[in-house]
DNA sequence: TTTTGATATATAAATATTTATATAAAGGAA
DNA sequence: TTCCTTTATATAAATATTTATATATCAAAA
């Protein structure tokens, strides 16, 4: 799937490996995200399959970069998955949870600690979102006309935020649950 | 991780692989999954590891089943890793979001297409959180005494559920705003 | 009587992903 | 002047996961 993250930032415009990195990085990171060496890697392979080509772009004072471009093939390939309806729900996989279902012989302080732990990682993504994420977005979509385009990154980003928003609200339940072991 | 989650449950009682593809479907699909190839494949390699052992239990009228259980090492590894504190915030992947993200060129009857095919599905898995899944772990609850373990496997059903409760508002809220793309 | 579904295990092949490492140059900090 | 960070690409190796296929038996349904 990773493919059809590479060719949806291409379709927008060329960009090297290096680039396409920063970009999941600081927009799609919410839900989905990738390893430079994986990045590269399918890049590789995309080209060998026609979706897109790559050229070098030379540089002075920094090293070349490797830019790519999206075909006719790969515009047509991520236009086709893009319009095809996902029919099922995406399973999840949650450490934290797996962990916890699997917790009830552990002491209840190394429980409550590890929790705590996550409350705190939780709550200051939740408000990263909030904040830093939520004016990125804000200050796009004032300074261009893909007006769209900003309210579907605005609909990703308000996900994150709920997601992190209803995980604390668990999390402090699921605290007071294991508290009430050590009464 | 499934290696943890087959741990886990082989730390209750010896299992087959194919019990514990059964008990995963019905218990952990929440959180964590698995193919029933993934988990022969890891049964063999932790009995490679000395983290578990089996032997072949006869059967009539049925295949014989290869039974699995746990060694010292293995409860050893298992008890470390739970001890163990997740330090991080599991990253998640969500093809529906990365469709979104990269949809603003589509016909907005598409994407309401989409929107609303996975609010179907995600409500149908809500009710079955509240309603299914709900009664089962009580009567689990009600007929054994491993009360702090029907806690926190409530615990991680009732994330399911506020999951996709969240999950339905989204939906309902990103589907009117593509909805005004049509006025 | 044939087919279907449930019970059961196993492996091959492909794909996806992570971890680790190598290379190289510029600029700024110590 | 030495070290660290950023910019940039690439590959090897390991691990994780999915897809597909093969085999075998019994019971119930069509």
């Amino acid at each position: 799937m990773l493919k059809y993250a590479l060719l949806g930032f291409l379709n927008y415009q060329s960009h090297s490996g290096y680039d396409l990195k920063q970009l999941m990085d600081v927009s799609t990171s919410n839900f989905w995200h990738a390893k430079q060496s994986q990045i590269y890697t399918t890049l590789k392979k995309l080209e060998l399959d026609g979706l897109v080509t790559s050229h070098i772009q030379p540089q002075e004072s920094r090293p070349n970069r490797r830019v790519y471009e999206i075909t006719a093939v790969g515009q047509a390939d991520l236009r086709e998955w893009l319009a095809q309806p996902l029919m099922i729900i995406e399973p999840r996989k949650e450490t934290l949870l797996l962990k916890l279902f699997f917790s009830a012989q552990l002491n209840p302080q190394t429980i409550l600690t590890e929790l705590r732990l996550q409350r705190n990682l939780h709550q200051a993504e939740l408000e990263k979102y909030q904040t830093t994420t939520k004016d990125v977005i804000r200050q796009f979509a004032a300074s261009t006309d893909m007006a769209d385009d900003a309210q579907l990154w605005e609909a990703t980003r308000h996900f994150g935020e709920l997601y992190e928003e209803m995980y604390v609200h668990w999390l402090d339940e699921t605290i007071e649950v294991v508290k009430g072991w050590e009464a």
